[in-house]
RNA sequence: GGCCCCUUCGUCUAUCGGCUAGGACGCCAGGUUUUCAUCCUGGAAAGAGGGGUUCGAUUCCCCUAGGGGCUACCA
């Protein structure tokens, strides 16, 4: 059978990165088998619906280059894939396990069933069940008289269904990542199946949906694993065959307690949010900032989360999407939570920036510096491979290396301080007199060779000839090779700077 | 509290019984460089603790400890 995962977010907020990193397991497992990855949308519950959401998820797996097979706005065989547009497909299944005895009519509140656990609580029981043990003292079309029941449904009181536990015996499932992992009955509660707004909850709905959109194999965060056995009874109970699950670790935060969650963002100083997130009711308001805006690089972004979580075995640590697709598998993921590493989702970027092509690099410096439009391509290249081994993101480059495109204006004042001394600013007019009446090839060994030649001469230093020079050009003392600069600039608008510094800071001379 | 999952350098991880425990990020030192950065070389840094099983355990089993998740008419 081919191979189909499905990623199902709740559009109730931002994806935040794990959820990210869940789709992207998801997606590479079916592609590595060769299989369909389906997006799902799980919005039973209307009152935690945020508008925007989805076309936020949506945007979000784009970015990465995540593209499902089927989905909302990808059509498929299996939809709708909105679980809100399905829910008239759960009724018949409610109705199966209610007939075979796997599920029941409970007519408690919310109040009551709170009131309930509260005075539970208060007698020793920390976490109050409704479960095989307790049904019985609660109402329900178990301990009610069938009589009862059947006035109170068409009184049209409020009610849920509920899956009947069985009051022993336990329940198995393999889990592709963790092995066997059993649980006993009697420690599992009557979850409740469908709410008395008529929606399935998501244990029912996913395990409809999963045979309905004949998904194979149930990729999913750790945060489930309590309630798998739930599901596992409702395939039973439903005659279906199972699919494979597989439960991933989950994301920690970096400074200790828990799992990375939506508010850490702010307080860590990082994104959780793969791109911006605007308040739904005010589209002004930035309520998390996105690693897209950022900086990051997609590419980066889903690399490093790869590798949070999965290995390859080896030391390969820079993967393509398609490089993932061939090599990931499920048997390679980890058991264990790992702590989200900021520092090193950055140096992943600074990897992605230097391993541009050619057209990637003339294409950047032409958006950061439209000036540029002109410039031969070998050039462009050139002044973004200048820029790019002291940066980590894209729009660094501008302010690194914007002196190549137009005059620096202020020297900087230490520099200035350091470098502009009278005896040095003579040493530098004299040198690019020499340079000009020479009027050979203006390239960077060209230039190295002459003013080499010229601090023997005059038996100085380079530190004495090549610092004033750097800060005329660029005001700034640190930067790339000087030679570089100056073969990139010009010998005309070298003169021009250097004379420009000569008119502006002489005064300043000491 | 109960149930379930997890446990190798600060962090992400390799190791599927033979280890002088490897790599990466970060950190430190040295080299290259007019400068910053890159780059190169080197360094510090780990098997939670206790029991077993075994000729031999980081690797298998148990206990303890620690971490995490779940414990809703939310997903």
């Amino acid at each position: 059978m081919a191979t189909r995962t499905r990623f199902a977010p709740s559009p109730t907020g931002p994806l935040h990165i794990g959820g990210l990193r869940t789709a992207l397991f998801c997606f590479l497992h079916a592609r590595n088998n060769r299989g369909d990855f389906i997006l799902r949308i799980e919005d039973t519950d209307q009152k935690r619906f945020v508008p925007g959401a989805e076309e936020y998820i949506l945007e979000s797996l784009s970015w990465c280059g995540i593209t499902p097979d089927e989905g909302p706005s990808f059509g498929g065989d299996f939809g709708p894939y909105r679980q809100s547009e399905r829910s008239a497909l759960y009724k018949p299944y409610v109705e199966q396990l209610l007939r075979d005895g796997h599920a029941y009519y409970a007519f408690d509140t919310s109040d009551e069933l709170t009131t309930w656990r509260r005075s539970m609580q208060k007698q020793g029981n920390a976490s109050p069940k409704y479960s095989a043990s307790t049904r019985a003292y609660l109402k329900n079309s178990l301990s009610l008289s069938a009589q009862e029941v059947e006035e109170r449904i068409q009184r049209g009181d409020d009610y849920v269904v509920r899956f009947k536990t069985p009051m022993a015996g336990e329940v198995r499932f393999y889990d592709e990542i963790r092995g066997w992992i059993v649980f006993q009955c009697h420690e599992l509660d009557d979850k409740v199946l469908m709410k008395s707004d008529g929606l399935p909850t998501y244990h029912l709905a996913n395990v409809v949906d999963d045979h309905l959109m004949e998904i194979t194999d149930v990729i999913r965060g750790e945060e489930w694993l309590p309630s798998t056995p739930l599901h596992v009874q409702l395939y039973e109970a439903l005659g279906w065959t199972m699919p494979n699950f597989a439960h991933l670790p989950l994301i920690l935060k970096p400074d200790g307690k828990g799992k990375l969650s939506k508010r850490d963002g702010d307080r860590l100083g990082f994104p959780v949010f793969p791109i911006d997130w605007y308040n739904p009711k005010d589209s002004k308001e930035l309520i998390a900032g996105g690693y897209k805006e950022r900086g990051f690089e997609a590419p980066a972004i889903v690399n490093f989360l790869a590798l949070l979580g999965w290995n390859p075995g080896n030391n390969q640590e820079i993967f393509s999407l398609e490089d993932l697709i061939e090599t990931f598998s499920l048997e390679r993921v980890n058991k264990s939570g790992a702590k989200f590493d900021y520092q090193k989702a950055c140096w992943f970027n600074s990897e992605y920036l230097n391993h541009y092509t050619s057209q990637e690099k003339v294409s950047t410096i032409l958006e950061l510096f439209p000036i540029a439009k002109g410039r031969s391509e070998n050039d462009l290249e050139f002044v973004f491979n200048l820029a790019s081994e002291r940066i980590q993101f894209k729009h660094e480059i501008k302010d690194t290396i914007a002196y190549l495109f137009e005059k620096p204006g202020i020297l900087e004042d230490k520099g200035v301080k350091k470098a502009w001394k009278t005896e040095k600013v003579a040493h530098l007019e004299d040198c690019m007199q020499r340079i000009q009446i020479a009027n050979t090839e203006f390239s960077a060994p060209g230039l190295e060779t002459m003013i080499k030649q010229y601090i023997e001469e005059k038996s100085i230093s380079f530190g004495q000839l090549l610092p004033p020079l750097r800060l005329s050009l660029t005001g700034t003392l640190k930067g790339p090779s000087i030679f570089d600069i100056m073969s990139f600039l010009g010998l005309p608008e070298c003169l021009e700077r250097v004379e420009l510094a000569k008119k502006n800071y002489t005064s300043k001379t000491i």
